[in-house]
DNA sequence: ATTGTCATTACTCAA
DNA sequence: TTGAGTCCATGACAAT
């Protein structure tokens, strides 16, 4: 069963299995979370509910551009020779001996959604949608008649809520969990505004869903789902300008504009390639930068409607993309290439922006992100460190030690930040978000509940409310951290 | 450089 | 309450 020959990279992770294990052990934990885990399903009570007819036709077979990951490219799988790698077995038992006429149908289902999906064919779930654009809208309006009244521009993105957190006080109420989506969620953002609480998540599957975690109505819970992509959404993106238009990108290679006020997911951008990471410049709400393939950042121009520029930044895919919020010039790139590297967008050539610095890790680094300030920066590796960056030119370095073995199952841990410089969140596999303290340098605090019954992966914290920290699982549940 | 293979392991749901 | 099934992503590294 062992390996023979143990490489340092295994037998750390042995390690630390076995660490964590003694520790349950010692701990008796095993048995007190299996009776968490039993009290806590009383405790789900918001999901997602699909209308049985609209089941129907989520689940029908797509093949997808799969084996994205040895090719980071994605060539068309229906002129791809054989279809043996696009099948995996269970298919292969439903499709083998007419995989010809599969290849069919979904030519024309890919034909079909080569341009844009009414919000009306790609919804779910059971109850109306309509209370749902209402709100987002009604928020939408509400930005568009106070920005009359402002400086163009930067003093909006100065409204920015910064602030510290007592981490002590923040609470999960069961009020505050539903299963969104089904299967797992690979992005979460909550959309920006004071007006409402909202929370859209993407899946594996290329669901988005909606959860109006304030919704106080009788008929509904409060949560919506729509399917406009067939593969996993690798990106969100949403600002405080048009809180009725989001971007979301997949792996198939579509960026789609959802737009509340046509009721459509627009078709922006397609590409050959896989699109693994997607954001945009605080202060410029005409361009998407995306991280496509191997390695290339391009950026999408809404004025065009075309892609303006690709570079080859990294050598394998980017992770995520992330702008300096008090410099918007200055980005940050994460790649499983093992860095992360930080660009000057002003000083542009052939091969790309200027590199300011990159940052190496000894395995793929999973993400990169700005404090609030500007003045950290946060890195979460495979290799189990946190990198914090301070400095003028980020030359300050501490690793902090976490484990960042997600396995299979779960999406990788990012650290993000909270409302300022002092702390990172990020998830740990004993279900709680661990805290780490700029100036701790080290896990200070771990957010923890009987509630939660899944490994919150992925979060995002809500730009206009201090304490608010949003966690989504592999099971498709969100969880939401409040301020008690 | 490209391709192959191997190991990882949490969650849900049905019985 | 348990255990079977999911899963086909991802990353590391060996082989070519």
């Amino acid at each position: 069963m062992a390996p023979q020959k143990l490489t340092e990279y295994e037998r750390r992770r042995l390690e630390n299995i076995k660490r964590n294990d003694q520790m349950l052990a010692a701990l008796n934990i095993r048995s007190k979370l299996s009776q968490l885990s039993q009290s806590t399903k009383r405790a789900q009570t918001k999901s997602y509910k699909v209308s049985p007819e609209k089941k129907q036709r989520t689940e029908t077979p797509i093949v997808l551009r799969r084996s994205l990951r040895a090719r980071g490219v994605a060539p068309d799988p229906l002129s791809a020779g054989g279809l043996k790698d696009d099948f995996d077995e269970t298919q292969n038992s439903i499709s083998k001996k007419n995989s010809k006429l599969d290849s069919e149908t979904t030519l024309m289902k890919r034909a079909y959604e080569k341009g844009p999906i009414s919000m009306r064919d790609a919804y779910r779930t059971d109850a109306s949608d309509r209370k749902l654009i209402e709100t987002i809208l009604d928020c939408s309006t509400e930005l568009r008649l106070s920005e009359g009244n402002e400086v163009l521009g930067s003093s909006k993105l100065g409204r920015k809520v910064r602030g510290s957190i007592d981490i002590a006080t923040m609470k999960l109420e069961p009020e505050n969990i539903a299963r969104v989506v089904p299967g797992r969620i690979m992005n979460l953002k909550f959309l920006p505004t004071t007006d409402a609480r909202i929370v859209v998540v993407g899946n594996k599957f290329g669901d988005v869903g909606f959860w109006n975690v304030n919704a106080e109505d009788e008929d509904e819970d409060g949560i919506y789902l729509y399917h406009p992509h067939p593969a996993p959404i690798s990106g969100i993106v949403c600002n405080s300008f048009s809180l009725s238009k989001i971007f979301t990108s997949c792996y198939d290679g579509f960026i789609r504009l959802m737009d509340m006020e046509k009721e459509r997911f627009d078709l922006v951008y397609t590409s050959d390639y896989a699109v693994f990471s997607m954001s945009q410049k605080p202060d410029d709400l005409n361009s998407l930068y995306f991280g496509e393939g191997n390695g290339e950042l391009s950026i999408w121009d809404a004025r065009t409607g075309k892609s303006s520029s690709s570079w080859s930044l990294h050598q394998y895919r980017i992770n995520t993309i992330d702008f300096n919020p008090q410099n918007t010039n200055i980005m940050a790139t994460s790649s499983t290439d093992g860095t992360a590297c930080i660009w000057d967008l002003r000083n542009v050539g052939v091969n790309g922006p200027a590199s300011l610095k990159t940052i190496r890790h000894e395995r793929a680094v999973h993400s990169t992100y700005f404090a609030p300030s500007g003045r950290f920066l946060a890195t979460t590796s495979a290799d189990d460190m946190v990198g914090l960056f301070s400095g003028d030119t980020y030359e300050n370095m501490t690793m902090v030690y976490h484990n960042n073995q997600t396995g299979r199952w779960i999406s990788s841990f990012r650290g993000i930040w909270g409302w300022d410089d002092s702390y990172v969140f990020i998830g740990n596999m004993r279900r709680g978000v661990d805290v780490i303290s700029t100036t701790g340098k080290d896990v200070v605090a771990t957010l923890q509940s009987e509630h939660m019954s899944a490994i919150p992966c992925r979060f995002d914290m809500h730009l206009y409310e201090v304490g608010m920290l949003a966690g989504a699982t592999s099971g498709g549940q969100v969880y939401i951290w409040k301020p008690s």
